[in-house]
DNA sequence: GTAAACTGTGGAGTATAGTCTATGGTCTGT
DNA sequence: ACAGACCATAGACTATACTCCACAGTTTAC
């Protein structure tokens, strides 16, 4: 299959499937390029690539995504192992999520200065506080 | 004040401030040099660094810090106009948190096929399902 | 007087995840 | 034979928010 066909199938673009393959997601040696040069890809490659959207879709990036498919490629796809990395990515979302809660917090916090008990803008036309 | 005093009583560093001044955010005109070229700052430069420090710890982008400063500078930095800055930041955050959320949903809900009812791996050792 | 510390400008590099452009070769249909 | 579609490579560009570097002039301390 050539790069349009698996960018037809996978429905990545071109692009974006050099891209993976300049950062090592995918791999094309010499040897599956036909005589003009043009690259053949094989149907592991288009699998490849479907985990690839997969694990973006969990929310990995494409950095993780490829310590995933390393472990895969040495054969510690484990259960044990990827949940390992679940379990870290959890971890990491739950610090983002906290992350912004407080933002937001402080947000609403901010807007309070401009608020009266009812929740109504005290004096909506002078400099807000907010900024200074 | 030179910029070493302003990087020092503001905590910001010589370069972010000249990268904030590139980017308009604070000005400073050709008056204010000093014979030798050197740029004299004024108490109002450093209070208002002070601003988009609180401002990006609000949560807001350098782009958003600009526009409320903006607002600060046509005297329409209200209470009204300033409390709508924030209420749209805060449907962002929350969009945010919710695709975090889903995000970590995912996650678990793929790490279930590898876990039995009590939430042990059933076989840890085999090629885990969530990269196929 | 000279070295260290400071200032100015412009431009490159960092991370993330691609997209777009340019140039040139190849293949297909009529 | 030639247009139009396809392929390859390299490098530029996008957004965000800086950080670092080089080079050059200035000021300060000893």
């Amino acid at each position: 299959m050539l790069i349009g066909a698996l960018s037809r199938a996978s429905g990545l673009s071109k692009d974006t499937i050099r891209f993976y393959e300049k950062h090592g997601l995918i791999a094309v040696g010499k040897k599956e390029r036909r005589f003009n040069n043009y690259k053949e890809y094989t149907e592991e490659t288009l699998q490849r690539l479907q985990s690839i959207k997969r694990l973006k879709g969990f929310g990995f990036t494409l950095n993780e995504v490829s310590e995933l498919l390393d472990m895969l490629d040495a054969e510690e796809a484990t259960c044990k192992n990827v949940s390992g990395k679940i379990d870290e990515k959890v971890v990491l979302i739950n610090q983002k999520i906290d992350a912004l809660k407080a933002v937001r917090q402080q947000l609403l916090q901010g807007k309070k200065n401009c608020q009266d008990e009812t929740g109504a803008l005290k004096t909506p036309d002078e400099i807000c506080p907010v900024l200074v």
